[in-house]
DNA sequence: CTGATTGCTACAGCCATTGTAGATTTCGTC
DNA sequence: GACGAAATCTACAATGGCTGTAGCAATCAG
């Protein structure tokens, strides 16, 4: 059995973490000892092991919850699943595409400042008026 | 003399927004009616479109109220101003690398499963296991 | 003047944690 | 068994950057 410590040495997540992954519902109460601390097993080691590894993928909390419910009916198909990773590689990409967007002008207002005074800074008057953009940066990428 | 709705459809901000740049010192507090209702001119006009325009990019708010500090120094040199944008360009850059890693790792997934059922799904293998990823998702980039 | 719209303050909620304070429990060592 | 250090407990506040709500007050068009 192990201590909530040892989880989170075994995972790399924080103990505050394993304790708020527990309060909003996505690891289970485990079991106490006597004197009320959490004693984990094998099977909570695993999830929580899911849990960082999908949240260093970028899944969110709710995508989270979503693939370990699923992964509850091992005889259905998988295309649920499927669907979720699906979901979470449109946005990875939908943010890619955003931030060159952003790379584009950050890369352009440092090109074309001549670093000379302040009230002459090319940066500053990018950022003052959108006009001197070329992409959109209106979410729905270039 | 504008109103606080006035300016907000003006900029594309909402008007909470604007009530809490103020609150947390990005605003100056402006002028007011006999009523108690903020007033405008074409100075907090001029700021909050560089406050919306400049998160438009990405930077930070802390980073935004270096940079309205920095330029009521119109003499002094734009070295400082240039820093927050390299600052900012890293931090986009380094962002895309991440992510980029993380389309790898999801299309790798995607591809690889049989689309079969849930026992066999080739993501939730992956995402049990970090040994099946490629990269390190450790946030210094691939 | 009246009613609709807008604005006001104060507070709570979102996501995904992280940090804190003060009390209690556990563990290693003697 | 006793002692002290380390870990854990609960409860709550804070982060960033907003957004939403409730219950009033002010403003504006007709
Ligand atoms: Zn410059
Ligand atoms: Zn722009
Ligand atoms: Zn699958
Ligand atoms: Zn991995």
């Amino acid at each position: 059995m192990l201590s909530i410590g040892t989880l989170a040495k075994r995972t790399g997540a924080k103990v505050q973490t394993i304790r708020y992954y527990e309060q909003i519902g996505l690891m289970p109460e485990p079991g106490r000892t006597e004197g009320g601390q959490r004693r984990y097993g094998n099977a909570g080691l695993d999830r929580l092991a899911f849990i960082r590894h999908s949240r260093e993928l970028g899944f969110s909390l709710e995508a989270i919850r979503e693939l370990l419910d699923l992964s509850d009916s091992p005889e259905r198909s998988c295309a649920q699943i499927d669907a979720v990773a699906q979901r979470q590689l449109q946005e990875v990409e939908a943010r890619i595409t955003r931030l060159k967007a952003l790379r584009i002008e950050l890369q352009r207002m440092l090109s074309e400042c001549s670093a000379d005074r302040v009230a002459d800074c090319r940066i500053l008057e990018v950022l003052r008026d959108h006009e001197e953009c070329l992409s959109n940066h209106d979410g729905t990428g270039i």
